[in-house]
DNA sequence: CAATTGGGTTTTTTT
DNA sequence: AACCCAATTG
């Protein structure tokens, strides 16, 4: 036997060697998914000679690409192989895109904005048509746009199907993609959209790129929506030589459009499909796949497959409880110490999970106290950072100075005193003569319309953006980049207060943003700029390349893929996790997806989970209030947590709102009286407060009243106020601390 | 013109 | 608490 298939049980031989016509693989949590696909397509190579440049691989992330191709490498024994065509999507479309330019009605140097940069754009579009941000929410705009760019509806489309909408979306859409045609530029959609349309329209080149890739195979496939579908099928219904990997468990981007019917009816669209299950897992004890099945098998929309493994039982789930984040932080340092000292662990195998960003603060605090290294993956972007989105602008505007987007956010950066109103002339302007900003700031210099010192530094500012376009054209990116810096004088005037602690941190990540500039390596020979700002917008994780162990803190949907030895998840409270969006819509299927995450999230963990939840979260506007456990800790069975555990659950879960059924096996749990609200008040001598949905205030609380906090100890009532059924307290602790809370929510009471 | 202040709004998740 | 916008002030 081929020493490739050795180490592969056999429904992963099956998988891996499964020649032509299409093939399905449903490849539940740690069934050696990657090792499959990898192996599949290095069998490829090897053993049935298709030449690498023949296959085409689509994965979910950028990530995920470059450790695809690290690992057949690998397997293959080559240093590098620049023919195999890995990436997302949306680099693959770009990479199309610009080959195919012309026919798609794009120039080659086209611009990619990410999502912020979409959002400025959308509203300077609101700006430019008059509609308030009040009515058409930027971001449900946005969203509109994104959905319809996915059903690849136009603004005309768009127009037809709906028009009982009070806020104009179809009009928004269309002068959206207006501008954006003008400054040759497209969003994240239109690199699908636009591909799409290219192939539909275009035989020809689309038999050009079908032929190009013998072989198709597409990771994470149920995450892909309507274009990518459409697109997979344009590619490959000629040959059928089509290759899907999915797991509808873990299908967790509904949001983005994703749509689990492209898995599940895969076989309708591809008939003569081949599907093989991989059930068995490698990855986690016996103890973490049971609490994952229990979770999973209460969701409907699934094919259904049963995890096995043959491994051990492993040990126990933890689950602890704290009295806020501080107290969470803590506890969970305390355990990474704990297994880093005593256990030897490694802190790369220790991952924190939380449902969203902003649950991470806590973690964070406590592990800076605590010394142990840890890194955040995710979270504010690096070239999200304003001074990263600048440099990134002028950059842009070098290769593309029709780019008025990029003009607009830089032509006044630093400040040289071309402020809203200069702006407003030059677009007015530009919009009578039908010209680019930049022509039009030409015309105005010419006929000295502006006065002082907009019109000399105008002038000047033209003057450099023509050295920089210059430049652009033969220059590395680093010397167009190190000349920017150099005219614009940005590291003084573009950073605010040199003093300030944030100068220093902007200066830093300049210093960065130089240094990722300066090591780029190239892989084509077109434009090597364009190809910089291209990745750069596409691929957001920034490297740092240290190789220092490190706990990594993450949100679920980060955490895909990848797997560790000890997992903790916080925030497993209602209205965080799931989501209060989900649970409150009417939509069971929003709560399905839900489990679905906590389903991945459960399913990262090779040794030990920690789950962890936190009797309050640092929210201003509810401070005091009492989380409710989350309803997914009470469909996990009792008995895979540790004795310690299971108490803890019982004290806590009589708060959980009442649950008509329980499937034998569960938590029981007596509720002592019923709860009404989604955050639980406390009690307190205070009065009895919020019966039977009607709020009143608490009596007894004036301008010096002498309180009691639970948590923040003695103190004295300075100021009321707040909305009826919402008052607030103002309180000045006798510790000097003040704080605001919500009054039916504080846990405060009356001092003797 | 720009910096400051005040008010209102937000909290998923990412290519 | 943090962020973003609009209005007000220097």
């Amino acid at each position: 036997m081929s020493e490739l298939l050795a180490h592969l049980n056999p429904v992963q031989r099956q998988a891996v060697t499964h020649l032509d016509g299409p093939l399905m693989i449903i490849a539940g949590a740690g069934s050696g998914k990657t090792r499959v696909i990898t192996h599949r397509i290095a069998f490829l190579h090897r053993e049935v000679g298709i030449p690498l440049g023949q296959i085409m691989a689509v994965t979910f992330t950028n990530k995920a690409a470059k450790e695809m191709r690290e690992r057949i490498c690998r397997i293959l024994g080559l240093p590098d192989m620049p023919g195999l065509a890995v990436g997302t999507f949306h680099a693959r479309c770009a990479m199309i895109l610009r080959r195919e330019a012309e026919a798609a009605g794009l120039s080659t140097s086209f611009a990619i904005l990410d999502e912020t940069d979409q959002k400025q754009a959308i509203k300077g579009v609101l700006k430019e048509l008059d509609i308030s941000e009040k009515l058409a929410r930027p971001a449900k705009v946005q969203s509109f746009i994104n959905q319809a760019k996915m059903r690849l509806l136009t603004p005309a489309d768009c127009e037809e199907l709906n028009d009982e909408d009070e806020v104009p979306y179809p009009r928004i859409y269309a002068k959206y993609q207006e501008v954006l045609t003008k400054c040759n530029s497209v969003d994240f959609e239109d690199l699908l959209m636009k591909t799409v349309l290219l192939f539909q329209g275009n035989e020809a080149i689309r038999k050009r790129w079908v032929e190009r890739y013998q072989y198709v195979l597409v990771d994470e496939y149920q995450d892909t929506n309507h274009a990518q579908f459409l697109l997979t099928k344009l590619l490959a219904k000629d040959h059928g030589n089509i290759c899907i990997v999915g797991d509808e468990d873990q299908s967790i981007y509904s949001w983005r459009g994703a749509e689990i019917s492209n898995l599940l009816e895969f076989e309708k669209s591809f008939p003569g499909t081949h599907v093989i299950k991989l059930e068995q897992n490698y990855r986690s004890t016996a103890t973490i796949l049971r609490a994952a099945s229990t979770v999973i098998e209460r969701n409907t929309q699934r094919i259904g497959k049963t995890l096995f493994t043959e491994g051990e039982e492993g040990e126990p789930l933890t689950f602890m409880t704290s009295p806020d984040q501080a107290g969470e932080g803590t506890r969970i340092a305390q355990e990474c110490v704990r297994l880093i000292k005593v256990e030897g662990v490694n802190p790369d195998e220790i991952a924190i999970f939380y449902r969203g960003h902003w649950l991470s603060r806590g973690i964070e605090d406590a592990m800076r106290q605590f010394r142990i290294p840890y890194r955040v993956v995710g979270g504010l972007r690096f070239y999200d950072r304003r001074e990263v989105k600048d440099l990134l602008s002028l950059l842009r505007l070098s290769v593309n100075p029709t780019d008025d987007l990029a003009f607009e956010r830089v032509v006044n950066v630093p400040n040289r005193g071309i402020g809203a109103k200069s702006q407003l002339i030059i677009a007015q302007h530009a919009a009578a003569m039908g010209v680019s900003w930049r022509e039009a700031a030409i015309a105005l210099t010419e006929q000295k319309t502006l006065r002082g010192k907009a019109h000399g530094s105008l002038i000047n500012f033209l003057g450099m953006l023509d050295g920089w376009v210059e430049l652009a054209r033969f220059a590395k990116p680093s010397r167009v980049l190190e000349q920017i810096l150099k005219d614009t004088n940005y590291k003084e005037d573009g950073v605010g207060d040199l003093n300030s602690i944030e100068a220093e941190s902007r200066l830093e990540n300049i210093g960065e943003f130089e240094g990722m500039i300066d090591s780029y390596q190239p892989q084509g020979t077109e434009n090597q700029l364009l190809e910089f700002l291209t990745e750069m917008a596409l691929d957001a994780t920034e490297e740092k390349d240290d190789n220092k162990a490190r706990v990594s803190l993450l949100t679920i949907h980060n955490a895909k893929g990848l797997e560790y030895d000890y997992v903790f998840t916080i925030g497993m409270e209602k209205g965080v996790f799931p989501t209060s969006r989900a649970e409150e819509s009417f939509d069971a299927m929003a709560v399905e997806e839900e489990r679905r995450l906590f389903y991945v999230a459960i399913t990262r963990a090779r040794k030990k989970l920690f789950l962890s939840y936190s009797m309050s979260r640092n929210r201003p506007d509810l401070w005091g209030s009492m989380n409710q456990p989350s309803i997914f800790l009470s469909e996990l069975p009792s008995d895979v947590f540790d004795g310690e555990s299971q108490q803890r659950m019982k004290r806590l879960l009589p708060y959980q709102t009442q649950r008509q059924k329980q499937a034998p096996g569960e938590l029981e749990y007596v509720p002592d009286e019923p709860v009404q609200t989604e955050r639980r008040p406390f009690r307190s001598p205070g009065g009895p407060i919020n019966r039977g949905g009607r709020t009143a205030s608490r009596p007894g609380f004036s301008e010096g009243t002498r309180v009691n906090h639970r948590y923040m100890g003695p103190g004295e009532v300075v100021s009321l106020g707040g909305r009826p059924g919402w008052e607030r307290v103002k309180v000045r602790f006798d510790d000097g601390r003040e704080q605001e809370f919500v009054l039916k929510y504080a846990p405060l009471s009356l001092a003797e």
